[in-house]
RNA sequence: GUGGUUGUAGCUCAGUUGGUUAGAGCGCCUGAUUGUGGUUCAGGAGGUCGUCGGUUCGAGACCGAUCUUCCACCCCA
């Protein structure tokens, strides 16, 4: 019995034409890694469940995709367990593998595997899918690709400087223009926490600080309220709320908030080198803008922090993010080796393309010239003549069939061929053929070398 | 994981308070045109109305479950 056909939630096919396009900015993303120096690895789509499990805090654990095992697997597992349903004890009997996150922690446990093979600093750059068990909406699937780049190895703020630069250098060549660098430093967030005495709540304090341009001042103090968070603490962060001006004068004013936290200190100083930098170097088609509210989520990031937001009136979340995380590798028991790097969210990046119809027009790689099939006989000198348009790296084909004239041509149309040649029985006497121009209707008789002149 | 929303032809969508044989546009196929597509004209095919169950004399429409779409939370690219 035929089953109605369909793919898993959050899931997607690609057309021929839409596989041009991911390959068109995924082709942009692989050259500006390159050109800046980043060398590609890949890693299995799914890794051991200890690898991942308990990196991404108990939201992300909940959002890993777990594979069942093989096998008897429920043979081992103890009745009690089972009959209480405690999924939390559960799962990592009867599931010892999960389907990758992100490209982060994978490519930290590839960093700790093959440490002794690896020149430092490392510069890696992935393009892999990832998966995780969400549920969809708008620019948010459970299979997505990521584009990462990162450097591990190195403590240098040089490194934070290239990467806005890298960012900068993609969206421009990706004709974006208008986009957003937001950054942000984890030490000035901690230090803001220490100094309003919720140093214990980092985490609840910068989810909720997140929030500012969502739901507003009042709202996120509600939540810090909620959260444990004294008023009178909330009351210090006044200042932070109605933060303005440039860059410089923001972190004037940040500074007095701060004022004795040594760590918050020393994220204003990163932050001002950064900032200095990029000043005299420029940057082409993007803007830096700090952004004391941007904390996302992961819990890794030690030091600068980037997110990466769409050109205004583009209704978009962050379409990449980033920063530096000191000790990532050290739960895998390498210790002091700083990592930072960025990511690109190629399915959001193509939502963006897309709305603003920024792709080029000759982004699909499409056949130039189909030759008609009249029958065996023109077919074989067709395929001679092709050999020879191939050899000029000319795109073409011939129609496989010696159907209808009609629907030969029928097809060139539909898949928007724009030249088409009929070899037939007098064209096979006098070498000449005749070379059809789909879009103006005209034909002319050329030989193969003015054939293969016109079409190059 | 919570709350809401959507599903009718290949696509986009109509379909009245429940009532005969479920429609349109586009697309598709055939012919006018056996060596000429895109325009035009004539004709044609295509539906278990997401799925399963229920209410009813009668369900595309009402009820329940489930899957799916999109949206808001949570979180995030």
């Amino acid at each position: 019995m035929a089953q109605k056909p369909s793919i898993p939630k959050g899931t997607r096919d690609f057309t021929p034409q839409e596989v041009s396009k991911r390959q068109y900015i995924i082709n942009t993303i692989k050259g500006q890694f390159e050109l800046f120096g980043f060398q590609p690895i890949e890693t299995p789509s799914f890794e051991n469940s200890e690898t991942l499990m308990g990196k991404y805090g108990d939201e992300g654990d909940r959002l890993i995709f777990k594979i069942l095992n093989s096998g008897e697997y429920l043979s081992k597992v103890d009745n009690g367990i089972y009959q209480k349903k405690d999924e939390v004890k559960l799962t990592p009997l009867i599931s010892e593998k999960a389907l990758r996150y992100d490209l982060t922690v994978p490519f930290a446990r590839y960093v700790v595997q093959h440490q002794n093979e690896i020149d430092f600093p490392f510069k890696r750059y992935q393009i892999q899918p990832v998966w995780r068990a969400d549920r969809p909406q708008k620019g948010r699937f459970r299979e997505f690709y990521q584009c990462d780049a990162d450097v591990v190895g190195s403590d240098s703020l040089w490194q934070e400087v290239e990467f806005i630069q890298l960012y900068d250098a993609v969206f421009t060549q990706l004709k974006l223009k208008g986009v957003t660098l937001k950054v942000n430093n984890r030490k000035i967030l901690s230090g803001i926490a220490e100094v309003i005495g919720a140093k214990d709540k980092l985490i609840d304090f910068t989810v909720a600080l997140d929030k500012l341009d969502k739901i507003g001042e009042e709202k996120v103090k509600e939540e810090m309220l909620s959260k444990g968070i004294s008023a009178l603490g909330i009351q210090m962060l006044e200042p932070l709320f109605n933060l303005s001006g440039d860059f410089g004068s923001q972190i004037r004013k940040l500074k007095e908030i701060l004022g004795k936290s040594s760590e918050g200190l020393k994220g204003i100083e990163e932050l001002d080198f950064i900032n200095n930098a990029i000043s005299k170097l420029g940057l082409q088609t993007a803007t830096l803008k700090l952004d004391v509210t941007l904390a996302r989520g992961l819990n890794y990031y030690t030091g600068a922090i980037f997110e990466v937001a769409a050109p205004e009136g583009v209704d978009m979340g962050s379409i990449g993010g980033g920063g530096r995380y000191d000790d990532l590798t050290g739960i895998f028991g390498l210790n002091n080796v700083s990592g930072v790097g960025i990511s690109f969210g190629l399915d959001r990046i193509y939502l963006v393309l897309e709305t603003l119809n920024l792709f080029p027009e000759t982004v699909t790689g499409a056949t130039k010239v189909l030759f008609i099939n009249f029958g065996e006989t023109e077919a074989m000198h067709c395929l001679e003549l092709i050999q020879a348009l191939r050899a000029e790296n000319i795109k073409t084909e011939l129609y496989p069939d010696a159907g209808k004239m009609k629907k030969q041509m029928t097809f060139a149309n539909k898949r928007n061929i724009p030249y088409v040649v009929m070899v037939g029985e007098a064209e096979i006497q006098s070498r000449i053929y005749t070379l059809k121009n789909m879009a103006s209707g005209e034909q002319q008789q050329l030989s193969r070398l003015e054939i293969i002149e016109l079409l190059k």
